[in-house]
DNA sequence: ATTAGTGGTGTTTTT
DNA sequence: CACCACTAAT
């Protein structure tokens, strides 16, 4: 039987996990110790042994990535087609459920996804057709409730009003619904909940979902937010096992409403007494692993677990403070070039930051030094303006009532159609509760606009009658084309990568269209024995432009060509988690950065970033360092960071020293919010202010300054307050006193 | 109707 | 610095 050959050389606790019978169980399975190998496995496992069929079997994971490279190993191991199985992220699942219920999930069967833009924009419009003050409800508060509720899995009905202004936000929340409902358009969140409350509702459905999936599979579940758990509880029911693999330590989305408390809820609901951990890491050597459990030791509310591995303990981790963020820039360059010539290949390194912004300055140095890098962030493929406003197209041709999409294209390239006459159609609409679209076809403006508008519809109408009978490419190909878009570019200046870009866009189409990733749908309706009633001339065509609308939207695509064989990684911490390198440089490690100010103030932020850091530690085989800058440009100032507390919070014996010697090194070395007394260099030598120093203020009392902004008239510093906590002083005003 | 320019503002991480 | 919203000029 081949299934000795999967199980061999498991450990005798991934074997455990690998082979459990029949129950909920939770693996927890630290840093580089075999998770995804782990549930592959049992997957592989339980076919092979014929307990379950590749249809009986739900598996679910947080990002596309991590859903592919399962897939990619399932069907190494074993001989079948994966295309069936439904192995994916839980919003790629649940888009997969709706689209083959659409009608008892209440949705238009051309549903369109709105990606984070496309939901703000929706909100804007809405605040501004409601005229709603934007001061005082600015649009991302109102998104961040909206989708903070969602996840939750309130309806805007099911949140309580506290006062007047939460009251308002509820309302927005019921008006966003309404317009989205309106528009035929659902957010990320709104997948997730209009699933659960599809199977909430429907008896039949979820009985059927049920019967099916007798396992469950779920992988990062500490990213799990509380509708998911809901969503997964549901799916469960009474007799399904749900087999959860997570990582307390690596739960680093919580800004998204992910919650670990999912895990300790989970354990008691679930697998009470069955959870199994995973501590033996086969990634990093051992001083690597001893910083990273140091670091994370300083968190208070942890399931506990230490990793351990028998690679021996490897060369000390490497620091380096640098002058400036330039500096240190340079210096790692310098260091990457030396590994390099130790036959370290430019692939298996990486460069990892908190944030995105920091990589500017890193490219910067690595451009001049003639190193190949790919930049993962930033920018993905299918949010390029240009691919958006194709897509726009496309999705007016699938579902005309998307007034996103019309806003968006309705004058682009230019048609005469100026803010006057959209605000005309927006006018009808709104009187008579239509889209855009619908407006304009009864209604359309007087003059020339009007002939615009009427010129703009013949279009799309024209668009849709000629796609029937296409390729999904050539759809794309006949849009791009005969919108005028690739004209518009072409008149345009720089406009060569966009037409580029355009161009990509077919391929990818091709691309989709080759892999067959479309029409499940109706063989998933079909294998319910559902029939949807037949949709009024349902062109098989447009459901597959529909599909790719779809992954267009829940997988934005590689943030850069996938070229660099041989290049330097460069991602934020975020992006790495699941990924591990030869050699890792983590940079920035400054207060106000890493950790980030912004999470300063938030309940278990720090907490938070700590396990992001402990993420950043655990990507390293066998070489790490870690640099910050005394200076750095940030938003166009200069700003005077101090060293992050996570530095003092890993073992000294740990750590080699490269930084060349200066007055004070790094102090507050043992527990604590560490303090660090630097001198700053280029420190404006009129302000008697530095990073570091401690300050008394008459009012919030004794404090440290933790970073100076500019100079003269303006200068401001960040104060940490012992009391008060972290404030932000204008030097001119604020009666500050050297402590 | 469209464009250029200005001023104010914010700014983490991502499915 | 970069993005936006708004204003002034074409």
């Amino acid at each position: 039987m081949i299934s000795s050959n999967i199980l061999a050389g498991l450990n005798p606790q991934q074997l455990q996990a690998v082979t459990l019978p029949h129950q909920s169980a939770l693996i927890l399975a630290g840093a580089g110790s075999g998770k995804t190998r782990v549930l592959t496995t049992r997957i592989v496992w339980l076919i092979q042994t014929g307990q379950v069929s590749p249809h009986g079997l739900l598996a679910v994971t947080f990002t596309n990535k991590a859903a592919r490279e399962m897939l990619t190993r399932i069907s190494a191991m074993l001989p079948i087609n994966t295309r069936g199985m439904w192995v994916g992220t839980f919003h790629g699942l649940c888009n997969r459920m709706l689209r083959a219920h659409y009608r008892d999930a209440r949705l238009p069967q051309t549903f369109q996804i709105l990606d984070t833009q496309d939901q703000l924009a929706l909100i804007k419009r809405l605040l501004k057709s409601l005229n709603v003050d934007e001061e005082r409800y600015p649009p991302r508060d109102l998104q961040y409730f909206i989708s903070g509720h969602k996840e939750a899995g309130r309806r805007a009905a099911a949140v309580e009003a506290y006062d007047e202004h939460s009251k308002r936000l509820i309302e927005l929340y019921a008006q966003y619904d309404q317009q989205c409902n309106r528009e035929g358009v659902v957010d990320f969140a709104e997948l997730l909940l209009r699933s659960f409350e599809l199977l909430t509702r429907n008896e039949i459905l979820r009985e059927h979902y049920r019967r099916r999936f007798s396992h469950i599979l779920v992988d990062e579940f500490q990213d799990t937010n509380r509708l998911q758990y809901l969503w997964l509880k549901l799916l469960a029911g009474p007799d399904n096992a749900i087999f959860a693999v997570g990582d307390d330590d690596q739960s680093i989305y919580a800004f998204r409403g992910a919650s670990s408390q999912n895990m300790f809820e989970f354990e008691r609901e679930f697998a009470q007494g069955r959870v199994i951990k995973l501590e033996q890491n086969y990634r990093s050597h051992g001083n690597i692993l001893d910083a990273a459990n140091a670091l994370i030791d300083h968190n208070q509310r942890r399931l506990g677990k230490d990793l351990w591995t028998d690679a021996g303990e490897g060369e000390p981790l490497r620091a380096y403070e640098a002058p400036t963020d330039v500096d240190e820039a340079s210096f790692i360059v310098q260091e990457v070039r030396s590994l390099r010539g130790e036959g370290t290949r430019l692939s298996d390194i990486a460069m990892l930051y908190r944030s995105n912004a920091q990589s500017r300055v890193l490219e910067h140095a690595l451009f001049n030094a003639g190193l190949a890098y790919r930049v993962y962030g930033g920018l993905r493929f299918f949010e390029r303006q240009e691919i958006k406003h194709a897509l726009a197209y496309l999705r007016l041709v699938a579902s005309p009532y998307d007034d996103g999409a019309f806003l968006r294209v309705v004058n682009l390239p230019a048609r005469g159609i100026g803010t006057r006459s959209i605000e005309q159609l927006q006018d009808v609409a709104r009187q008579r509760g239509v889209s855009l679209w619908q407006a304009a076809c009864s209604n359309p403006p007087t003059g020339k606009a009007g002939q615009g508008v009427t010129a703009f519809i013949q279009l799309i109408d024209g668009l849709r009658q000629d796609c029937f009978g296409l390729s999904l490419p050539e759809m794309v190909e006949l849009v791009i084309d005969r919108s005028g878009l690739k004209r518009y570019y072409e008149s345009d200046r720089d406009g060569q990568d966009r037409i580029e870009n355009l161009n990509e866009l077919v391929n990818a189409a091709a691309g989709f269209d080759a892999e067959g990733g479309a029409s499940i749908a109706e063989e998933d309706a079909a294998a319910v024995g559902l029939p949807q009633e037949a949709a009024p001339a349902a062109d098989p065509r447009l459901a597959l432009l529909n599909s790719f609308l779809a992954h267009a939207a829940l997988e934005a695509g590689e943030h850069q060509a996938a070229d660099g064989a041989q290049a330097l990684q460069l991602m934020t911490v975020h992006s790495a988690k699941g990924l591990e390198f030869d050699a890792v440089f983590v940079s920035g490690l400054e207060e106000g950065l890493f950790p980030h100010e912004n999470s300063l103030n938030q309940a278990d932020g720090v907490e938070e970033e700590r396990r992001l850091m402990y993420v950043a530690l655990t990507r390293a085989r066998r070489r790490l360092y870690l640099s910050h800058a005394q200076t750095r440009m940030l938003h166009g100032q200069t700003r005077y960071n101090i060293a992050s507390r996570f530095l003092g919070e890993i073992p000294e014996r740990l750590v080699r020293q490269l930084s060349p010697p200066r007055v004070q090194g790094w102090a507050g070395r043992s527990g604590g919010p560490a303090v660090h007394t630097i001198t700053a260099f280029g420190t404006p030598s009129s302000s008697p202010w530095r990073v570091g120093q401690d300050v008394l203020h008459p009012k919030f009392g004794p404090g440290v300054i933790v970073s100076v902004q500019g100079r003269g008239s303006d200068a401001r510093v960040m104060v940490n307050f012992r009391q008060a906590g972290m404030k932000e002083l204008a030097l001119e005003y604020a009666k500050l006193t050297a402590a």
